[in-house]
DNA sequence: CGGTTATGGTTGGTACATGCAACCGCTTGG
DNA sequence: CCAAGCGGTTGCATGTACCAACCATAACCG
């Protein structure tokens, strides 16, 4: 509809970036606990219950290279999981240093509450959508993150310093 | 094209969640600093700027509104932000209590430089995109910080517990 | 008025998230 | 077998955030 690199793409990029950091300044707030009565699950805690429900077991280091963040912290988010019985370490067979990480019974049950609460959210957020907008949201923001993926792996520090 | 309330808007519910979750955890590190010598400018003061910037002289409880942030949060970056000298504040001529905030010409300097920066990411990272696509998470974006900023304004803290 | 309550901001205390540097122990390659 | 490298942990520093307690001014009310 528009040639490329229009005005309208300017506008278009402004706008997202804008959106973006308002986006995830508030989303800080946005994390749920484990229900009712139950366990605190973290924030930073979800996002590893979740990609190990969904990946199976997998090293602290895979884990860190998924979300792009140091080693550390990651081995600090394992050690409470493990604390609060959400998930357990097993020998690693190919590597007497490393481990694999695991869902517990109970860590299965809290992600699946968490889940399904945050779900909710997202979907009392978006009740009024198109399922077209629906579909093209998930699709366009599933796009985004592997493009930010990509952008993460080849060059870490570009956002953090433009230029030495 | 689908029926309300289908499978489809299941997944498509399920599958932002999902994207929403990653993208906020990894955005984190994509903060930018002022330039190749300067300043650091940190996350939380980047947006503290920008929407002073944008809307005029503001008053902190305005800023706490609008990010929906806990006062105090926001009198800490306010006067690291001042310190800096990025912004001043000027007494607010209606309330001997209160204040509104301004850039100075430092800080919107400042502004200008971060978020050229920020921009050129956002651009590299939507590079290869459709002008269309572009357009489209732009609005649906816009309208998603929307539907949150109503949401956490009616009902601060159902995303903390859901129920007691 | 004069006292009580409400509102705008700040400060102290605390918790969590995160990175870097230094370290330990196993693995791997001369 | 020793040196270099890799996987993970721990100490330390920072940034971001909330709540509770506080100060000063403003608004209300009898």
């Amino acid at each position: 509809m528009q040639p490329l690199g229009s005005k309208a793409d300017l506008v278009s990029v402004e706008s997202i970036e804008q959106e973006l950091t308002l986006l995830v300044r508030r989303a800080q707030k946005v994390h749920l606990r484990g229900g009712p009565t139950e366990q605190v699950v973290e924030r930073a805690a979800y996002g590893i219950l979740a990609w190990l429900h969904d990946t199976g077991p997998l090293r602290p280091s895979a884990l860190a290279a998924h979300f792009h963040l140091d080693a550390s912290t990651i081995s600090r988010q394992v050690a409470s999981l493990e604390q609060a019985g959400l998930i357990t370490r097993e020998a690693d067979t190919e590597d007497r240093r490393a481990f694999r990480l695991r869902l517990t019974e109970r860590g299965r049950d809290v992600l699946t509450t968490t889940r399904a609460e945050r779900r909710g959210v997202v979907r009392k957020l978006l009740q009024s959508w198109s399922p077209e907008d629906l579909a093209n949201f998930a699709s366009l923001l599933a796009a985004f993150n592997a493009g930010l993926d990509k952008h993460l792996a080849s060059d870490p520090n570009s956002t953090e310093r433009s230029q030495r």
